[in-house]
DNA sequence: CTGTTAGCGCTTTCAG
DNA sequence: CTGAAAGCGCTAACAG
């Protein structure tokens, strides 16, 4: 920057001013900086910039499972959102475990990070979120709630579940399962509540037995799965509670030679780009996925914003995707895809 | 930092010592140091040592399609590595566009990353690569190959596709079609080159008229199959150059009522990790896209070890994936699926 | 074993 | 309309 100066013949000051629009100057002045800065490949050190100003334009984020493909379209619609204002994302996974979490979390904030975007963990209560809350930084949550003044932003978990079991339960079904994901997680707890409730509501009796603990991991899910086809008194159906489990499930299922849905319905939490390829095609529950990230963003923009607005929580609307491993017949694929025609 | 010194009654120069064990202390000084910060919740500003030191401990990664399951793995993967490290990633979504990759590029050099991960569009020769050449950034190339003086790191892409076709030339079929990625890409004329090749080999004639231009695109790639299908006399077989494009590809297969692999054989470059819960299951070549991030991240490493080291391009081996896309009757999904028994 | 001090590259008062 | 100079928070000679 010093060189630029001196060959434009200005000061410091004056070529920093340029930079920024942030005073004006003369045509003359502007002109023989900006061609220093070609001259001379001058780039701007976003570093000393962020040091001098006390900011860096740049948010963390902090997830688990940056290969789980319904965050991978949260990270991306992030990414777009934060782009569009101006900010980088700084990315670290959690791994679903509180230390680790904590970790990434300080590593982002020692990076002076703007803002936090966190989804966060089973004991992020205990470690990230005191952390953060000493350190001031602005967070929004993520795809799970937690009892913390802080902006939240997720899915409407508790209804859809419910609408998928009594879809089941409209069927004709008595014995419906459902593999749950992290116990302590409110994604998993209101789905839970809503599996439950919609049982009740249907007039079955809740049977723990028919609960397969799949920790939201792929091959938990289809452990358990095994152990629920091996009862005496089997599911006619299950419901699964996130995508990954779903695999999980699909494959044990497979592994015992069943068909779905002719042996056992499946309906699933998430939904999958191609879905409605696998055989049979599933019926699910849609996240709005582009949505909950860019919604963060803003949160998050407008908390920066204004530090004192009181935090928001926003619960986003989930899409019933009804398709047949459910066991109806639904329109033949040909059909329902003719009626989305592509963009191109 | 001052606060902590006072309270420890050192000198800040102290303080830096001990927190980067950059000098011995005795134990006494030390104790009161750690017991100061601990008491002020000091957190270090990473900033401002990136800007005293001249050297962030974070790395770009610019690619294309962060929603791309096939990149998610690799960006994991590297996430994973960079973080072993002790580096963080920064994160930005090329859009396979060389103005826009530049414009990543320029932003992620602009916060000083200590080296840049990228994986080239089919114009950073023009843009993006000048710059950071210019820059003195250190950079490797990922999954694409470009032809310049630069660490490179990918997968072989002629051998395997040429598996795939050979594999359909001896099950008997000589209308063989092609979708291809976006031309001038290194994957896809190399994918290209396989194709032809065993076409070659096989004593089948290239035929133009079978090549649909996919652009590495689900719905480009639907269209293309259309009018493939719609020939007089249509493709037996078609070898998808991409993960994208076999969604697109089996949507147009479904959209006509046709079945896979009855109807039409089909193969593809890059697995799904449910690959073998489609209808049929998907016989496709998997990349190692674990091994490619990790090993990009070591090159980089080592080249900001070694800025003077030579240049160095490493081949990564793909794997072919025999299962029933293909028409053949392979192993039933239970059997192939136990013979990889869960980690859990 | 510890402290003083001069920067790192930029922004931003405060004075012209 | 333009400059001088004081920092932002930390590191690393250099000196003791």
């Amino acid at each position: 920057m010093a060189d630029v100066a001196r060959l434009a013949g200005v000061s410091v000051t004056t070529v920093s001013h340029v930079i920024n629009g942030t005073r004006p100057a003369s045509q003359r002045t502007r002109d023989s900086v900006l061609a220093a800065i070609e001259r001379t490949g001058y780039r701007p050190n976003t570093i000393a910039r962020a040091l001098a100003r006390g900011g860096t334009q740049s948010l963390g984020l902090a997830i688990s499972g940056l290969s789980n493909p319904y965050f991978t379209d949260v990270v991306a619609a992030i990414e777009a959102a934060a782009g569009r204002a101006g900010h980088t994302l700084l990315l670290g996974d959690t791994r679903e475990d509180p230390e680790h979490e904590l970790r990434i979390v300080r590593a982002l904030a020692e990076r002076q990070v703007d803002g936090m975007l966190l989804a966060p963990t089973v004991g992020a209560l205990e470690h990230a979120l005191p952390y953060l809350e000493s350190q001031g930084v602005p967070t929004v949550l993520l795809d799970r709630f937690v009892d913390v003044p802080l902006d939240q932003v997720g899915c409407d978990n508790e209804q859809p579940t419910a609408r998928l079991v009594e879809h089941l339960i409209d069927k004709g079904h008595t014995r419906i399962a459902m593999a749950i994901g992290i116990p302590g997680l409110s994604t998993t707890d209101e789905r839970v509540r809503g599996y439950r409730g919609a049982l009740e509501r249907g007039g079955l009796a809740f049977d723990p037995g028919l609960v397969a603990e799949g920790h939201s991991q792929r091959d938990a899910a289809r452990d358990a799965m095994h152990t629920l086809l091996e009862l005496p008194d089997p599911p006619t159906a299950v419901v699964s509670g996130n995508n990954f489990m779903t695999i999980g499930l699909l494959r044990a299922i497979a592994e015992r030679g069943l068909t779905v849905p002719d042996d056992l319905a499946l309906v699933a939490f998430d939904d999958f780009e191609w879905a409605d390829l696998f055989a049979p095609r599933l019926t699910v529950i849609r996240q709005p996925t582009t949505e909950l990230g860019s919604r963060a963003v803003e949160l998050l923009l407008s908390r920066l914003a204004d530090p004192d607005r009181p935090p928001r929580t926003e619960r986003l609307e989930a899409m019933f995707v009804h398709r047949n491993s459910c066991g109806c017949t639904g329109p033949s694929p040909a059909l329902q895809l003719r009626a989305q025609p592509s963009k191109a």
